[in-house]
RNA sequence: GGCGCUAUCGUCUAGGGGUUAGGACGUGAGAUUCUCAAUCUUAAAACCCGGGUUCGAUUCCCGGUAGCGCUACCA
């Protein structure tokens, strides 16, 4: 193998979304190859056939394309090609490779047929539990002899492959954890592949399992560093056995502490959001998401700031500076990020993001006036400053599209507002003033006239303002004025049906 | 049951044999604004337990406890 050159590799399986803690795999993977200029590798295992779907596939990629994690070698994201000189990248596509192997490791004798039935192995485990004994396969089949496998394979009897364990320590370095070593008595002989017809043993017949491939495929692949989550240190032995029996080079390991819900249990769709895909839905940014992400669990050396684009990840990130504790995903974390990355990017972007949440409420995209443009990325704006994130916008921009005074009317904190006489007399002033001008107001106008209304009738502030705001919005709360009135003006001008300033203070008089 | 990983404010974490144990998010208070949000100031908030080593341990070691993972012919 080079050595040199650094290369890594995000493995997904194709049977779910693109979930957080694969994505923050993912992420480190890409940080780590970006910061050591080396390569960034996507390797799909579909291994287990009966879950995996080419849907997941196509949806993980373009999850990772959305998230700015760009791959140097493996599947293309829009059809079945691929990139790179390394492949095939679908473990799928690689059954010969396997088989080669397969047959290189039953020939040197390091790994043996394995007859026995599922029976059988739940029996061995059973008596395992029951003397308290580690769960370990007793590797009766190891020294069957060649007559037995003969007549086992003559009658047809189905058999797996196994890895014989060698009878010594196997260790390894974890560049989070250091080294790591585990009794070869506490290691089962591996499955490599599995049993060749199908129904004895599940899924999967004849296909060769996850630890196996992994294996040969980072080897083949030239992966120098194994970013993963740490569900899969109990894994590694089996893993370093592989590599040995056949010769090669032990990558570098990287495991990576789990991601836990605030119930400290694994983030799941109980916590709300946990794909991707349902983030980008809810309304929050990819670099956001990225950022939060990287921070879970990894914290630069000297940083002065925690708000890092992806530039500065790559430009900070270090296998040193990463926790070896898991962590809880705090939702209210990544609001206060996105918040912030909401701050920087162009209304333009943003109004483009929100517009399919208004399906319905406005003209069919292709023909849509510009004049109808020009104002939804004003009423975007003006909404930005008061969300987490851009799915709150269409909930806070209802009573732009429908105004219902009864029901304004109806909430009991408004009624004691508007019961006021004062209340009374600054609707009935305002309207009266709206109705000097035929065209839309500006913020100019009624500023000038609120605060002519304040020095003719002694009426200000929350007295003042509370009424027609209510009048306007049917809550207490709203943007302010000087955005709001254009927005309202502007918008009732462009005939969908959104009513003017001045209607809607006349359905209060 | 066995094997393994982990343990600092509510959360993400920094730190480290003697520190006022630092920062960020969140929370409380105050300021400001026509409300909300934003912004600014400010406050409260942590070293899991028990032994050992040591003049001294939150820090090092051992044990316990708890959480999580693996214990599949899933990945």
């Amino acid at each position: 193998m080079e050595g040199q050159s650094i290369r890594v590799r995000f493995a997904p399986s194709p049977t779910g979304m693109l979930h957080v803690g694969n994505a923050r795999t993912a992420l480190y993977n890409w940080l780590f190859a970006r910061r050591s200029g080396g390569k960034f590798v996507i390797r799909v295992e579909d291994t287990d056939v009966d879950r995996s779907k080419p849907n997941y596939e196509k949806h993980l990629l373009q999850e990772l394309v959305w998230l700015g994690l760009n791959w140097d070698e493996g599947p293309n994201e829009n059809d079945a090609s691929e990139t790179g000189d390394r492949g095939p990248y679908r473990q799928s596509k690689r059954m010969e490779t396997y088989a080669t192997h397969t047959a290189q490791l039953l020939a040197e004798g390091k790994a043996y047929r394995c007859f026995c039935t599922p029976e059988e192995l739940e029996e061995e485990r059973q008596l395992a539990i029951a003397e308290g004994r580690p769960q370990v396969y007793s590797g009766r089949c190891r020294v069957m002899n060649k007559f037995d496998v003969k007549e086992n394979l003559l009658r047809g009897k189905t058999y797996s492959i196994r890895l014989q364990i060698p009878d010594r320590p196997i260790r390894f370095h974890d560049a989070i954890r250091g080294d790591l070593e585990f009794a070869p008595e506490t290691i089962s002989d591996p499955v490599l592949v599995r049993s060749a017809q199908g129904g004895t043993a599940g899924a999967s017949p004849g296909v060769p399992v996850y630890n196996y491939v992994v294996t040969v495929d980072d080897a083949l692949m030239g992966i120098t560093h194994v970013i993963r989550g740490d569900d899969h240190i109990a894994n590694t032995p089996k893993q370093v056995a592989i590599y040995e029996a056949f010769g090669w080079k032990v990558p570098e390991f990287v495991h990576l502490p789990t991601i836990v819900g605030p119930d400290r249990e694994r983030l799941s769709k109980r916590h709300g959001a946990t794909s991707m895909s349902g983030f980008r839905e809810m309304g929050y940014l990819p670099e956001a998401l990225v950022n939060h992400l990287a921070l879970l669990g990894w914290t630069p050396k000297d940083a002065k700031s925690e708000i890092l684009n992806p530039d500065q990840l790559v430009a900070a990130f270090s296998f040193e500076d990463i926790a070896a504790s898991p962590a809880i995903f705090d939702f209210e974390k990544l609001n206060a990020l996105n918040r912030h990355y909401l701050k920087l990017a162009t209304p333009a972007r943003l109004a483009a993001l929100c517009w399919d949440y208004f399906g319905g409420l406005l003209p069919e995209k292709e023909e849509t006036p510009d004049a109808v443009l020009v104002w939804f990325f004003h009423m975007i704006a003006m909404f930005l400053p008061s969300v987490n994130r851009l799915g709150e916008i269409p909930a806070k921009a209802a009573f732009i599209f429908h105004m219902n005074p009864n029901l304004a009317r109806a909430d009991e904190a408004n009624a004691a507002i508007l019961a006021a006489d004062s209340a009374r007399r600054v609707i009935y002033e305002i309207s009266a003033k709206t109705r000097t001008k035929p065209g839309p107001l500006t913020a100019a106008d009624f500023n000038a006239w609120m605060s002519e209304i304040s020095s003719t009738t002694g009426i200000s502030g929350n007295e003042l303002y509370d009424p027609v705001r209510i009048a306007l919005t049917g809550s207490t709360s709203c943007p302010e004025f000087t955005t709001l009135i254009p927005v309202l003006d502007q918008g009732a001008a462009l005939d969908i049906g959104i009513p003017s300033v001045g209607q809607r203070l006349a359905a209060f008089l």
